[in-house]
RNA sequence: GGGCCCAUAGCUCAGCCCGGUUAGAGCGCACCCCUGAUAAGGGUGAGGCCGAUGGUUCAAGUCCAUCUGGGCCCA
């Protein structure tokens, strides 16, 4: 036995299986750094990978962005392009910090630094930061994302960090990095602020339910008044500095409904919302006379200064009368009340402590933390006659993205960007950004840019970058841009192994450049998120090392991820880049939406409708998985993910391209066919090979122009429907070329071009399937010598305009319709497909009538009839219909269209028929005017008269001859009769090549003269050696053919 | 309260940019056919006030406005 051309398929894969096989000959072959190195110098595409955190196992949205990422890298390469994809790891901030304190079982910040140590802590970070990059790794391989792992940036580098001390060196040199008082938003668990962006992502907000309270300010002077105030954090009022009320809104002064003899101030618009219906006023005043009124402040913590502002009603423009009294409690934990603080010189008193508790200032709530502090408070002020009412509130209140406890905001020193001095710039880095879906753009992140607030830069803790700003006891503040600035300064030798971290750095103490005493540093870490911003420079220790390398990698051609980033790693990648270069680091983003379960709800582990990746990997695997999230719906609308589903896409897409490729090498390997040995001008080939290859061109197009434009929908549902064409109407149609010999020229043909196609498909899937493409490429192009070693070594394939052929393409849609008539007659008329007829009748608009040409055969042989004839002229088959043809007629016509069509129904449609074919034009009366119309102003249909089967559609019909001549019934035994020998060969587990020995045997003498007529026929079909009428032997397989005249015996066994 | 996205068959989605009088596909369901590549394929059928209302137009699933419901983002 010669060696076989081709591995064989199994029909029955597990793809999963083989896609690991396929992983592990990558990793044997090195197939993805000689997929790099194959382009080296080639112009560059330049793609940034956003680090995913890996302190917590991938799910499956992560896989969603993974898989986006790869196949337009992949495409690219292929392109042409050298592709370099560095893997990322963003290893700072607060959730890995958080996940090492859940490990040690604390609970609070300051344990962090009294029971353990910052240099332990920050060691066990890192530790935690490494624990599942395996997992990650495992998963990136699992589902073919191609991207270089051992080299992968890691942002807790010593080399990440210098690059980060650089950028904010520059950003202090352009004085865009400055300490600032503020309120922020705190989370008192973690004991850091947030930035904006921390606070706004996803699911921070919730709704939640404070205790809304009422309470009474007394006027100063005149204790039978009392302001009525309003607050939903009741514990702010310990704290309370002023009122502020609206200038332009009118009080009132009302009797207090609860107290006899007492008084109330509040909004007129409020009061019947608060106090209820029926209640008068006593007298009505501008906000601009309560002015300057002062009060006993609900709690005497807040010590006041003499003719201050403190403790009296103050302007403040942002009063509403939506909710609440119109009489707004000024507390410093808000950022309005601040403003108005710092414009009347209020007294600032910090009643909080870090954690959220209630500082030792705070009489008898000391040591309570908020929460608990309300129901105190609200007691208190009962119990003194200060509290009018109290209520439950509930409104939508953000939470702490990581740990989810209630943040506060809360005035505090911190370090800003000034980013909204830039802001300019920021939309003009934006204006050169290609958004996808493109709404993005000047939607939720141009809005987001033109509101931009400072970043909020530092945190007070211990894993992250640490700021580089050293500060001496005179204030001067120096920022340091790289090591060796620092070692210069400090005098001491860093060294190669200097760890940049906490503890280490808080150590470095040098002189103040500017009066030269002590400067040490301030103890703040940076926001992570401006670590994964600075990556463009960072992954590459820029500008200290590989200045070309990073030249020629920014900015990126192609970023993508969920789109949860628009106000993280979008929002920080464009603001470093546009504060360091003026530009942004990136031209085309890909947003991604987000993955729900089946049921269209967002997946959380609380519902626990999460999907882990690995149930589906192991399922279904990579390739079904990636398929779907490719192809199903619109990448940026929240997507459905479930096991049913990506069954679907397995079952639709991969299996008939598995069975058609399973169909091709099943008979090659047969034949022996060897596609590098034969060769065959397009126009020496059939015009089924022809469409298919027309076919093939269009789709090499759209594919090629889809993922040029990042859209891997559009190019993938073209793949989709050229394989359906491919296994459904090209390989169906074309099976019996296969049977027959090697050296028939037909067949090589065939051959030829299904080997063509299936190639090509196998490039233009491999962005898409990486897996399944590379099995049927490496296996198709096996005897091919100067094929690549493997389909992602490949060059994309071009469109070959010359098998280009839009009118056949057009044509075989033509057929395919003739087709589904003629079958649907078929049932109609209850007669089987096995049966032959004489003729089909063929009903065509016009212009088609002489479309079909050649492929007359075409049809006539899949509907089994021996003849096809035009239909077109025989009046007693079809009558007419006609109707205006609107969407040539409305514009001419305008409103009178509807006379016109009027005027074409009253007139009988024959007549119109005969006249355009006659004379191309018909003469009707609109109205008293004579209107002139040709053919393409009218839609004309046919309809099948009474007496006949025509099944139409639209312009189309088909109607079969239904008379079964002796000849035709003849030939219809015949081919019941292979039918059930092809069914018995299957049944007796013969090979399709095995040579049978037949025995055919019928009592009814018609039946026997059939199958004798047709012998040789039957023969063939079922590769018989002989056929004989005798004695059924023992041994043979036999089964039992009824018909209505009778019944036929059939027995076979292998031959020879 | 504001912004964005979505709403078409039981389910998943095309069609909408660029309006045309009979709105499609797949899955599922019922019945039938076909089958020596196929976990397939084919035919028929049931199943649609194209979320609602109003407007523009000779003509609206398609354009405009408002509303309702869902999702996301923000205050």
């Amino acid at each position: 036995m010669p060696t076989p051309l081709y591995r064989p398929v199994n029909t029955r894969v597990s793809f999963p299986e083989l896609e690991a096989s396929t992983a592990s000959w990558w990793k044997e072959k090195d197939v993805f750094a000689r997929s790099l190195a194959q382009r080296e110098g080639a112009p560059e595409w330049v793609f940034y990978e956003g680090p995913p955190t890996a302190n917590g196992k991938p799910g499956i949205h992560h896989v969603e962005a993974r898989i986006f990422k790869d196949i337009f890298c992949r495409f690219q390469t292929m392109r042409g392009r050298y592709v370099h994809r560095k893997a990322g790891w963003d290893c700072h901030g607060l959730p890995v910090e958080i996940a090492v304190e859940k490990q040690l079982g604390i609970t609070q910040k300051r344990q962090i630094e009294e029971e353990v140590g910052i240099e332990e802590f920050t060691r066990l970070c890192r530790e935690s930061v490494k624990r599942y990059v395996d997992d990650w790794e495992r998963l990136t391989e699992r589902i073919g994302f191609w991207v270089d792992l051992p080299n992968a940036y890691w942002t807790m580098s010593s080399d990440f960090v210098e690059t980060v001390w650089w950028i904010l060196k520059q950003i202090w040199d352009k004085g865009l990095l400055e300490e600032d008082f503020k309120v922020v938003p705190y989370c008192p668990r973690c004991e850091t602020s947030l930035s904006s962006h921390e606070q706004h992502q996803t699911g921070a907000y919730r709704m939640v339910t404070d205790p809304s309270v009422y309470v009474r300010y007394p006027l100063k002077g005149e204790p039978d008044t009392a302001l009525l105030v309003w607050t939903t954090t009741p514990w702010t009022l310990l704290a309370n500095m002023a009122v502020a009320v609206g200038e332009d809104i009118t009080y009132v002064k009302v009797a207090d409904p609860l107290l006899d003899g007492r008084h109330l101030i509040l909004a007129k618009e409020r009061v019947e919302a608060v106090l209820g219906e029926g209640v008068t006023s006593i007298k009505e005043m501008a906000g601009s006379d309560l002015i300057g009124l002062a009060y006993e402040p609900p709690f005497g913590f807040v010590r006041t200064d003499e003719g201050g502002h403190a403790h009296t009603a103050r302007p403040g423009d942002f009063v509403t009368t939506s909710d609440g009294s119109g009489i707004v409690h000024l507390a410093p934990y808000g950022e309005d009340d601040m403003v108005v603080a710092k414009r009347d010189d209020l007294p600032i008193t910090q009643m909080i402590d870090v954690s959220g508790r209630v500082v030792t200032e705070g009489g008898p709530f000391v040591g309570q933390s908020i929460r608990d502090a309300n129901p105190m408070i609200i007691d208190d002020l009962g119990a003194r006659d200060l509290l009018f009412k109290t209520d439950d509130y509930e409104h939508s209140y953000p939470h702490c993205w990581r740990c989810q406890t209630p943040l506060l905001y809360y005035p505090r020193r911190d370090w800003y960007i000034r980013t909204s001095q830039i802001r300019a710039e920021l939309q003009a880095s934006n204006e050169n950004t290609n958004w996808q879906p493109p709404t993005i753009k000047y939607g939720r992140f141009g809005d987001w840019l033109a509101n931009n607030v400072d970043w909020s830069l530092s945190r007070d803790r211990y894993w992250g970058t640490p700021l580089p700003i050293w500060r001496c006891d005179e204030g001067h503040a120096t920022c340091i841009g790289s090591f060796a600035e620092l070692a210069e300064l400090s005098g001491r030798e860093l060294g190669g192994d200097f760890d940049p971290h906490r503890p280490y750095v808080d150590d470095i103490t040098f002189g103040c450049p500017e009066c030269g005493k002590k400067a040490t540093r301030v103890l703040s870490v940076i926001d992570t998120w401006f670590d994964s911003g600075s990556m463009p420079f960072g992954q590459w220790h820029y500008p200290f090392e590989n200045e070309d390398l990073f030249e020629n990698r920014f900015p990126a051609h192609f970023i993508s991820e969920a789109i949860d980033q628009t106000r993280g790693w979008f929002y920080s990648l464009l603001a470093v880049a546009t504060l360091v270069r003026g530009e942004n680091s990136y031209r085309n983003c890909v947003c991604l939406g987000h993955i729900v379960d089946a049921d269209g709800r967002k997946m959380s582990k609380s519902v626990g409708n999460v999907i882990d990746p690995w149930t589906v990997l192991d399922a279904q695997g990579a390739d079904a998985l990636r398929w779907h999230m490719l192809t199903a719906g619109t990448p940026w609308s929240a997507r459905r993910v479930s096991v049913e589903i990506i069954e679907e896409s397995l079952r639709k897409y991969l299996l008939t391209l598995w069975n058609t490729y399973s169909f091709w090498v099943t008979y090659a390997s047969l034949e022996r066919f060897d596609p590098s040995e034969v060769e065959i001008p397009l126009e020496q080939r059939s015009q089924m090979d022809r469409w298919i290859l027309a076919e093939l061109s269009d789709t090499v197009e759209v594919v090629s122009n889809s993922l040029d434009g990042f859209d891997a929908t559009t190019g993938g549902r073209r793949l989709d429907r050229f394989v359906d064409d491919l296994s459904n109407w090209y390989v169906r149609r074309s099976r019996r070329r296969f049977w027959k010999s090697g050296e028939d020229a037909d067949t090589r043909a065939a051959f030829l071009t299904l080997w063509e196609c299936l190639v090509t498909v196998a490039q233009l899937s491999a962005p898409f399937t990486p897996f399944i493409a590379e099995e049927i490429y490496t296996n198709l192009t096996a005897p091919v010598a100067d094929a690549r070693e493997s389909v992602h070594l490949s060059d994309w394939p071009e469109p070959n305009h010359a098998q280009a052929d839009d009118d056949l393409r057009q044509r075989m849609g033509l057929v395919r319709r003739l087709v589904t008539l003629g079958r649907s007659a078929r049932t109609e008329a209850k007669v089987r497909v096995r049966q032959p007829l004489a003729r089909a009748l063929v009903v065509l608009p016009a212009a088609e009538t002489d479309a079909l040409g050649e492929l007359d055969a075409l049809v006539a042989d899949e509907l089994n009839v021996r003849s096809l004839e035009r239909a077109r002229g025989l009046g007693e088959l079809v009558s007419y219909s006609v109707k205006a043809n609107f969407k040539v007629l409305g514009p001419r016509f305008g409103a009178r269209v509807k006379s016109v069509a009027q005027a074409l129904a009253a007139t009988d449609p024959a007549a119109i028929v005969q006249s355009i074919d006659a004379h191309e034009v018909v003469h009707i009366d609109v109205d008293g005017e004579q209107v002139s119309l040709t053919r393409d102003d009218l839609d004309i249909r046919v309809e099948g008269r009474s007496g006949f089967s025509l099944v139409q559609d639209g312009p189309y019909g088909v109607a079969l001859d239904l008379e079964v001549t002796p000849d035709l019934w003849a030939e219809g035994v015949a081919r019941e009769v292979v039918r059930a020998v092809q069914e018995l060969r299957k049944s007796s587990g013969l090979a399709v090549e095995d040579r049978i020995e037949l025995w055919l045997s019928a009592e009814d003498a018609a039946l026997q003269a059939a199958l004798e007529t047709h012998a040789q026929m039957i023969g063939s079909e079922v590769l018989a050696t002989e056929i004989s009428w005798d004695e059924v032997p023992g041994g043979a397989a036999r089964d039992e053919v009824s018909l209505e005249s009778g019944s036929i015996g059939v027995a076979l066994r292998r031959a020879g």
